[in-house]
DNA sequence: TTGTCCATGTAAAAAGTTACATGATTCG
DNA sequence: CGAATCATGTAACTTTTTACATGGACAA
């Protein structure tokens, strides 16, 4: 079985979907931490029917062809079940880490000019959690009991904020550190002293 | 160009490398933000090369085949520059956010073995990067050049280092909500109200 | 002499992305 | 009446993973 399939059993383990329905959640608010094409995931749907870890009943809908909507077996309640604490060990894959590591490359202004912009990106992010997070604490109760899913989510939800958070904050780090450091035969050395203040302080 | 081909030319630009010498690197430490194989590797080669983004040379070595030592080109160094700070948006692909979005549907003692099991993970890979940011330490000058390649791998490392210990905070955070909920008709009052203290300041 | 590291490749399969295709409803 | 949304699928392509394959050097 593959990770989509249990992305997709555990969506259903909450409630039943259809297909559409999957691939919208595949965006957000799973989308924060797995996303597919519904290409991918109408497929593996009907896979995930032919191994009897879901069942399908149609319902009436528009378009050409059988709108389905889809319901967890027993089977794929224990499938998930079991997978999500089986043994786990993350391939990291950041294509952002991956442009910094070639930050050496640019002039200084540029890479300060990347850095502000991905900066910006994840401020707007932090905003869309802000305004998740807010329709959680409306459920407070549901909230706390961990055999909620919702209990689940918001666990999630509190990883995407303090991930953001902390990113930003990293971004900060960065931004200063590339400002501070000034060429030997540098140009205008009053222009940095006026707002200069204590260098002390650096790295580590 | 894909992005592992990006991800070979930063590696060749601050020196030139062999395909299996690119194969050890894509493990560690780069292989903390990406990772590839050495079969995915030496037909990248190729095919930059095809393009004149690299040239080989042949060198003298064991085994069976010629031994290449890549070096990156005037094109191909354009080719990196260009893409570091091209517009990017990232797709999240979290398997440990999958998983946490499913623990509502275990036990919560199960929960809370995964947690830990994770925590531990974390917590090594602390270890390791800490080893790695002291090497940094003893070049300090070429860590603070932003036009050294050292300054680029070490913002990373903090990325690194940043990103684990707040996974290591996170994970302890909902570790402490799981503990904290006590079902209504729970088993024994007196085991928890021993180390109980102020249950109050909670949530948001 | 058995195992690990050096070193480079190919083949096959799985997973993920982008594009093509169909057709109803609903809103502006 | 055109555009967006609902709804489901297939095809082609790219990327990534796993497995197969070869053979020298060197250490326990």
């Amino acid at each position: 079985m593959s990770t989509l399939g249990y992305a997709i059993l555990g969506l259903l383990a909450a409630q039943p979907q259809t297909g559409y329905d999957l691939a919208k959640l595949m965006r957000a608010p799973i989308g924060y931490m797995w996303t597919a094409h519904h290409s991918q995931i109408y497929p593996e749907l009907a896979r995930l029917e032919d191994e009897g870890m879901v069942s399908a009943a149609v319902i009436d809908g528009p378009g050409p062809r059988d709108n389905k909507r889809y319901q967890i077996t027993p089977a794929g309640r224990r499938a998930v079940q079991d997978w999500v604490d089986s043994p786990l060990t993350e391939v990291a894959r950041s294509e952002f880490m991956l442009r910094v590591r070639g930050l050496w490359l640019l002039p200084p202004e540029r890479a300060r000019a990347f850095l502000l912009s991905q900066r910006e990106w994840y401020e707007s992010r932090l905003a869309t959690y802000a305004m998740e997070e807010a329709t959680f604490l409306l459920e407070a109760d549901a909230v706390d009991d961990p055999t909620s899913y919702l209990f689940a989510e918001y666990a999630t939800l509190r990883y995407g904020i303090m991930r953001v958070r902390e990113t930003i904050a990293w971004c900060d780090w960065l931004l200063d550190r590339l400002d501070r450091f000034q060429p030997i035969a540098g140009g205008s050395p009053a222009a940095t002293s006026l707002v200069a203040g204590p260098h002390a302080a650096d790295s580590s």
